[in-house]
DNA sequence: AGCATGTTCCGGAACGTTTCGGAAGTGTTT
DNA sequence: AAACACTTCCGAAACGTTCCGGAACATGCT
């Protein structure tokens, strides 16, 4: 009835949905269905309401919404702690896709929350966010289908390893790229062709590692386990995998690096033992991080769209926040094969 | 008194403080002070709260909160679009201190939503977050003093204007990291030393462009217009930039770049045209971006402590809302030079 | 005994929204 | 003129917390 009681802090008060009800002469409903875009009103009070929402520079209180509604318009992120820079590219793709229908990305860090089970997740879902997106999630498959199981909404984006039909999920064609990557490698006369993977076990370790042994084989080349070491994805580990590759006795006249930070540390070893490159080794990377033009030679790459699947993901998420249903589940997102400056024709 | 209303969707009824304070034998007032750490409550009921909570998954409902307490555990942060790798560091920062005080961090795309005045900085704040990391900020002084008169609790990183000494920010000491990595130039016998920019205007740009100016000043050196080129802070301009300054009639020795991408472009745009690095030109950087040390060769540069100016920020922020007086609310963050393979002596 | 002082707990009123069921008003059909 | 359908709007009940004011009880002091 009265003008309700503030003065509580030094905070100001903020313009309510009752506030402008009562200024555009219509009830609290009518000014949350106009402000939600739902039918049942006529266009003449619709733009009077606007109008008012304008003037009093009016926004929906996302708490209170989120109390009524269930709906908060946030959606969880993971963050693993590795690759800056292929993380971020995912969450911008994420971001923007959310930003338009008025959602927004909270992160989430996934640092020592393992302890209890599945409690990020509970906690992510619990009255925060209404979906969340998972990327390179170390859960096992049990505890993300039981997380399906309890009604959570949620994408995976990278699986570290194969999942379940039914959880949803976006990742890059690891083996076809990685084929075509091996493929142009043995197009230019290399013979001897070595690679430095991700961990074992990881999904897309094991998928490029399919494409890689599908590429050599077609070429009637049986793969050599010494010249195929597995590393961590790290620079560092590129350094340290690609010296041991190139102290091999029989040494490789090309390295397909699992992905660019192997291949720039491999770049680091070949030089630092005074070949050149791609004169004396041919080195293929995969990602294609803003850095690969840039490095000298310009890195040769297999193209992962990043931001698109940030983007695809939140599509997938959207649909399923909808309740839609789907046709597939899991989405492989083509991959580019670019040839720069690392690679050439073996040499005689 | 008897079971909530629930069945609506297919979701499942989470458990909530009513439920606790039932099976706890206490009321709801109780078992939320035992949550949120207050006082007055006895150990032993605190413990029984406790292992209920503990039995039944309770977490609380962050909107809930929200609405009742008017802090919502989110803190808004400004994506500029620029830099991914600069950005995430920062972000990296700013998440690990906000997650150990139970905050969340929620991410805001600015993009074109600077049209209607302070219009995403109002819906930034209005029910959704406590406070706000503005990271470069386009919002003008008088904007971001009007923010703080109507209120609003907010800290500047890295502002891209000489900011009023009311408004909060923190940067890193552009200046005299600058000023250390000209001095070493001189040191090593350089006399001709260009620079390239960042854009003209932007604090971060003046600041260093006043620490190599100085340090040019202090050898007795004026500076030569010709040989300092504004640019945008992206590697295209590097080389670009770089091209301009390496075509001068009197080449300079060595080049300072004003950020790490503008050095790495300079490096192609040397290389492209013949010249060896260090030999023929020394090439330092700012920043010390994670793949400043594994270019060819690795660059020398003045490392910004941006993970550690996220958790400053956060830092401040929260003694901001915790409504604490300040003695300093502007901080700059020492930087440190780092001297690697890209500088040598001048040859004669 | 009477009184002040603490300690521990509870009741209930917000907080700002969404949404369900229904109430007016206006035509249209029977 | 009654019955019905449709459109447009409203009232009021949630949603799950926090926190103020005060109740109940124990304790210490006079």
């Amino acid at each position: 009835m009265s003008e309700p009681a503030n003065g509580n802090d030094g905070r100001p008060t903020r313009v309510t949905i009752r506030e402008i009800a009562e200024l555009a002469g219509v009830s609290i409903a009518t000014v949350s269905r106009v402000v939600n875009g739902r039918g049942d009103v006529s266009a003449e009070t619709r733009e009077n309401v606007q109008r008012v929402v304008r003037e009093r520079g009016y926004t929906v209180n996302r708490s209170a919404r989120g109390l009524s509604a269930g709906r908060t318009g946030f959606v969880g992120v993971t963050i693993p702690k590795v690759h800056p820079v292929y993380f971020s590219s995912i969450l911008s793709g994420a971001a923007e896709a959310l930003s338009e229908q008025d959602m927004r990305i909270v992160l989430c860090p996934t640092e020592h929350e393992h302890d209890r089970e599945v409690s990020l997740l509970e906690r992510l879902m619990h009255g925060t966010t209404d979906g969340a997106l998972l990327v390179l999630p170390e859960e096992t498959n049990d505890e993300l289908e039981s997380l399906l199981n309890h009604g959570y909404r949620f994408v995976v984006i990278d699986p570290l390893k194969q999942l379940n039909e039914r959880v949803p999920a976006v990742s890059a064609a690891n083996s076809s790229g990685a084929n075509q990557a091996v493929r142009h490698l043995l197009a230019l006369g290399h013979r001897r062709i070595g690679a430095i993977t991700g961990p074992n076990g990881w999904l897309a370790t094991e998928e490029r590692r399919g494409g890689y042994h599908a590429a050599l084989a077609s070429a009637g080349i049986m793969p050599d386990p010494a010249i195929e070491v597995a590393s961590d994805f790290q620079i560092e580990g590129g350094i340290e995998a690609g010296g041991r590759l190139l102290d091999v006795a029989e040494r490789p006249t090309a390295i397909f690096a699992f992905n660019d930070n192997l291949a720039i540390g491999a770049m680091q070893a070949a030089r630092s033992r005074g070949l050149r490159i791609p004169e004396d080794l041919s080195i293929v990377g995969f990602d294609d991080l803003e850095w690969a033009q840039h490095v000298t030679p310009a890195l040769t790459t297999v193209r992962q769209p990043l931001a698109e699947m940030g983007r695809m993901a939140v599509s997938l998420l959207t649909r399923l926040l909808d309740n839609q249903s789907f046709e597939a589940l899991h989405v492989e997102l083509a991959t580019r094969f670019i040839v720069r400056g690392s690679t050439q024709r073996v040499s005689a």
